[in-house]
DNA sequence: ATATGATGTTAGATTTTATAACACGAAAAA
DNA sequence: TTTTTCGTGTTATAAAATCTAACATCATAT
């Protein structure tokens, strides 16, 4: 209930995502920029991510490392595909330039990806106390 | 088993820490002066905050809020008194300046906050892959 | 009245992060 | 094959966050 509260909660900094998920400062912004994710930011502008971030970006290196392309990752990961403008063009070329395989491919592992990460529970008993 | 490794990870910037415990960075510093918690370092010397250490600073916020001294603080966290020299001085002290009842008093607390605190699980489904 | 304890504030240095631009190799397109 | 595009590395420059150390302050204890 809360817990989607507790998850997303701007917590860290880029440098520990960094560490926490392997990818560089570039990867992380990179993926950003397409809207794969969304950190908030502090009033200085700097980038604090919350657990939900962090799923997502590892969910990500995931793809990545199985070969899957920004363009992929953008169909699996983005749920709804009625938004954006620019994002919805290159969505149907690709949809177009993959193959039946590829695509049960992608819809497996949207699947093992949706239960792996709903299963990601962050029950932290006093974690309670981090909201006033 | 291993929630202990992930309690301990650093992963907090004092920033964070800050706004999740609602005490100022002097406070803060001041009481890893005093050796109520240990936060790591980064290479570059900036202060690291694990999910531990966030917690011993809300203990300690509490026992603040309740009236408690740096002092009775010491007593009631820090677990192995025969160890630091300075510290141990500080105490003896204070165990004399300490009537029965603020003794009680102090030992409740003490069994309030172990409580409340081994209760602190934090079970977080995916929390795995944050270690290599 | 003075000393101590806990915290605020300030100054100057260092680290971390931000954006933007350019580089580059691999894969895709022409 | 040549040319684009994609994903990432690298570099430069600026701004923000944090560090230590010192001094200020106010309440409490001596």
């Amino acid at each position: 209930m809360s817990d989607n509260i507790r998850r997303n909660m701007p917590l860290f900094p880029i440098g520990t995502v960094m560490s926490l998920t392997e990818l560089s400062a570039r990867q992380i912004r990179y993926y950003e920029e397409h809207g794969l994710v969304n950190p908030a930011r502090t009033e200085g502008n700097r980038r604090l991510f919350s657990f939900n971030d962090v799923s997502r970006l590892l969910e990500i290196k995931d793809l990545i490392d199985q070969g899957v392309n920004m363009a992929g990752i953008k169909k699996i990961l983005i749920p709804n595909p009625t938004e954006s403008d620019e994002e919805e063009k290159e969505e149907k070329v690709v949809k177009k330039e993959l193959s039946d395989n590829e695509l049960r491919k992608l819809l497996k592992d949207e699947l093992i990806q949706a239960g792996r990460f709903n299963r990601t529970s962050l029950r932290q008993g006093d974690m309670s106390r981090f909201f006033h």
